[in-house]
RNA sequence: GCUGCUGUAGCUCAGUGGUAGAGCACUUCCUUGGUAAGGAAGAGGUCAUGGGUUCAAGUCCCAUCAGCAGCUCCA
């Protein structure tokens, strides 16, 4: 008999045990209720089976830390969802023949398990598919795990016929000796685990879509059908978990964007194009305003810059061989240039047969372009060359990807003094991107797009000043429309890949400064490596909306590179050249994204100094109408967006108007008010305020506008179901 | 780009091979009112586009375009 075991609780309490006790055992051994609540264990800090013994998971000779988590336990959920994944993969293969299982891993809102099977499953399939998970669960069968070493398990997993975990045994996991599996009546799967003690502990479950996917993500590889899914401890948390995704619907920019007239995009302007209409577009001005006069008030230089720019210029920056396939097609002032552009891509593809070049002559010819020094003969690489000539004798141009080149021009405009240093140099710059259509989504993910973009052109010793000033910046920023939840994300390099340009020495130190900043800033800021972008370190601004959704928005990004290949000078005060460092800066990121998530985050209604419609008057009736026609000239005239409701109808339908459209305030005019000068002053929040001089109102709502007052955070539940 | 689903009035949607519908919005008329819906009438559609099957297509098939979900990507 080996030797026993001892396991320490939480408490601290220790006691020895026989190495084939388990965590479940020591539950039973505290109470029959624990034991019935146990899901899962945490051993010497790892989650693991509740069911597996102690002489398998103790490594160490000293005593083994044990906590046992039940439903109570965060942990647990995931252990629960993991299992849940198994069964709907049970249910899978005992309703359809041929299935191959992939992967089943757990999401942050469920569970999906990836499949390759013959039939394709839709949404009308997912209450046959409950049916049998719930058959499932209720007979209340236990988890068993096993392990095989790699032969006899690759044998296992051929006579099961599973040839995708075949395949993930011999490359994904050809590093593992021994391999384990988890039994469940019939099912059997190779997994790494933990699982739930029994199935009975699933007490609600729910098909949620359906989707494709790639096997190991690869898209070349093979397809597989993807089932998403959720479970949880008991059926009220199902019940919260569905309420709060039918809230997110509820605040979808896209159909708050279209109800309220706030944005549109036409497919007879282009996907992924966005058309701002008036009352979107106020929103904007707001920003757009308020961002202005931060900037010149903090030493920001304003400029304007061309939105399309010789490709040349790109292929300096490095941007256009780059990002190539998400750019949209160059301009080319000579109709052959496109030819010549494909010609000498398939070329760099090698993918150019003689024959094809022979036509591509002959082409080329028609369009009166011959190319003497063009060789049949020659290396691919020299014939490139030769293209490459022609066309550098042409214009070509790129409808502008990035702002930074043409911001890097305007430094070179002039000799520049380290006196002039650190240069500012903001624009609200429209770019565009040919992003894949899959990825298009309302004005989150556009093609056109207008960045709050900025490039600060300093000193190596400025870098760190510089650097904080924008975090400062950028916090502002988010605290002024309300956004205060928020975490930066330090992205560093990844030390294995060869995708970045710059010296080693230069990353360093790039990224040895943010992170001194970030410390010093006391801001909340996690460090993720390989997140950068391709030229330097980045720090992203991630902010929490009020349900809870992360958003990547503002970015502030240092760049040693840019500078290099444009050969940016200054003179210093040793009357020699240096080189600046450059940091690109954009507190919303894009003015599409930034709004787009700003129509979430409160739900279309506005705060009254980003609103498109700060008031609105309502006359009692027709006559009341030119009196409230000159109201909303003094609201006007005073700054304020306002509108006459002109429609027929009795007040309290105006009124609900109003109320739908999200409107800040309503200002009801009778007869008392015109023979007074007043209005009575309805807030979309609190209610009726009662009569008061239009002055007064006027001078409230200035206050409210000029303090940028977030009163409220709306919640749609509060308002009354539509009839 | 890939996989799947969807496309009918301005909006939300019904319409399972045989005469294109509803609610809201809109227009007109009546109503002229005091803090979340007054009443009546009317107008509005080449059923995304192009082919095909059929005596007959909004409905079935194919292609294209667009949208949605997910995958992959994101300077």
């Amino acid at each position: 008999m080996s030797t026993e075991i001892e396991v320490r609780l939480p408490d601290g309490t220790t006691a020895a045990h026989a190495p084939e006790t388990t965590p479940m055992d020591i539950a039973r051994g505290i109470s029959e209720g624990l034991a019935r609540g146990v899901i899962a264990a945490e051993v010497d800090g790892k989650i693991v089976d509740s069911f597996r013994s102690f002489g398998e998971l103790s490594t160490g000779t000293g005593p083994v830390d044990l906590k046992l988590l039940t439903s109570r336990d965060a942990e647990a959920l995931d252990v629960l969802r993991h299992s849940a994944a198994h069964v709907m993969a049970r249910a899978i293969m005992r309703l359809y023949k041929g299935v191959s299982l992939a992967f089943g891993p757990t999401t942050d809102g469920g569970f999906y398990y990836d499949f390759d099977l013959d039939k394709t499953i839709s949404e009308e399939d997912f209450s046959a598919i409950e049916a049998e998970m719930k058959k499932i669960i209720k007979a209340k069968e236990p988890f068993e795990r096993f392990s095989l070493p790699r032969d006899e398990a690759v044998k296992l997993c051929q006579d099961l016929e599973q040839d995708l975990k075949v395949e993930h045994i011999e490359t994904g996991l050809s590093d593992q000796e021994t391999l384990s599996f988890y039994r469940q009546g019939e099912f059997v799967d190779l997994c790494r685990g933990p699982h739930i003690p029994d199935a009975g502990k699933i007490k609600a479950i729910k098909m949620m879509s359906v989707a494709g996917s790639h096997w190991k993500g690869d898209v070349s590889g093979r397809s597989l059908q993807r089932l998403y899914g959720t479970a949880f401890f008991d059926k009220k948390e199902l019940k919260a978990y569905l309420e709060q995704i039918e809230e997110a619907k509820r605040r979808d920019h896209r159909v708050l964007g279209k109800q309220h007239g706030l944005f549109s995009i036409s497919p007879d302007v282009g996907q992924g194009l966005c058309l701002w209409l008036p009352k979107g577009a106020r929103v904007r001005v707001a920003l757009e305003d308020f961002l202005r006069k931060e900037l010149l008030s903090r030493g920001y230089d304003p400029v304007y810059s061309p939105q399309i720019g010789r490709v040349e210029m790109y292929e300096t920056s490095g941007h256009f061989p780059y990002y190539r396939d998400s750019q949209f097609a160059p301009l080319f002032s000579s109709e052959v240039g496109g030819l010549l552009d494909a010609w000498s891509e398939r070329l760099g593809a090698g993918t150019l047969s003689g024959d094809d070049e022979d036509k591509l002559m002959a082409a080329a010819e028609v369009f009166g372009v011959t190319l003497p020094d063009y060789k049949p003969s020659a290396t691919a690489d020299r014939k490139r060359e030769v293209l490459n000539d022609w066309q550098s004798l042409h214009e070509r141009y790129l409808l502008r990807p990035m702002n930074c080149p043409h911001h890097c021009q305007i430094f070179k405009a002039q000799p520049r003094s380290y006196r002039q240093l650190p240069l500012r140099l903001f624009e609200f710059g429209s770019v565009f991107r040919h992003e894949q259509t899959g990825e298009l989504n309302g004005m989150l993910r556009v093609r056109g797009f207008t960045q709050d973009d900025a490039h600060i052109f300093c000193t190596a010793d400025q870098v760190e000043a510089e650097f904080q000033a924008t975090i400062e910046l950028t916090s502002f920023v988010l605290k002024s429309v309300g956004l205060d939840d928020y975490q930066v994300q330090l992205s560093l390099r990844d030390p294995k890949s060869d995708k970045y340009v710059g010296s080693e020495e230069n990353w360093d130190q790039a990224e040895s400064s943010l992170r001194g900043v970030l410390e010093q800033s006391g801001l909340n800021f996690v460090e993720e490596e390989g997140e950068a972008a391709f030229y330097g370190p980045k720090a992203d601004f991630m902010i929490r909306d009020c349900i809870g959704r992360s958003w990547q928005l503002g970015t502030v990004q240092l760049d040693y590179n840019l500078p290099e290949r444009f050969k940016l000078e200054y003179n210093g005060n040793d009357n020699s050249a240096h080189r600046p460092v450059m940091i690109h800066r954009a507190p919303f990121g894009s003015l599409e994204r930034f709004t787009g998530m700003l129509i979430e985050h409160f739900a279309g209604a506005f705060p009254l100094w980003l609103s498109p419609e700060q008031v609105r008057v309502l006359p009692l009736s027709d006559k009341s109408l030119d009196y409230a026609v000159a109201v909303a000239e003094q609201l006007t005239d005073a700054g304020l967006k306002a509108t006459v409701d002109n429609t027929g109808g009795k007040v309290q339908a105006k009124i609900r108007n109003a109320q739908l459209d999200l409107v800040n305030y309503m200002a009801v005019v009778g007869p008392k008010e015109a023979e007074a000068g007043q209005v009575a002053l309805r807030d979309r929040i609190d209610g009726d305020l009662g009569s008061m001089p239009t002055a007064e109102a006027i001078a409230r709502l200035k206050k409210e506008i000029e303090e940028r007052t977030v009163r409220q955070v709306y919640k749609p539940d509060e308002k009354p179901a539509e009839a």
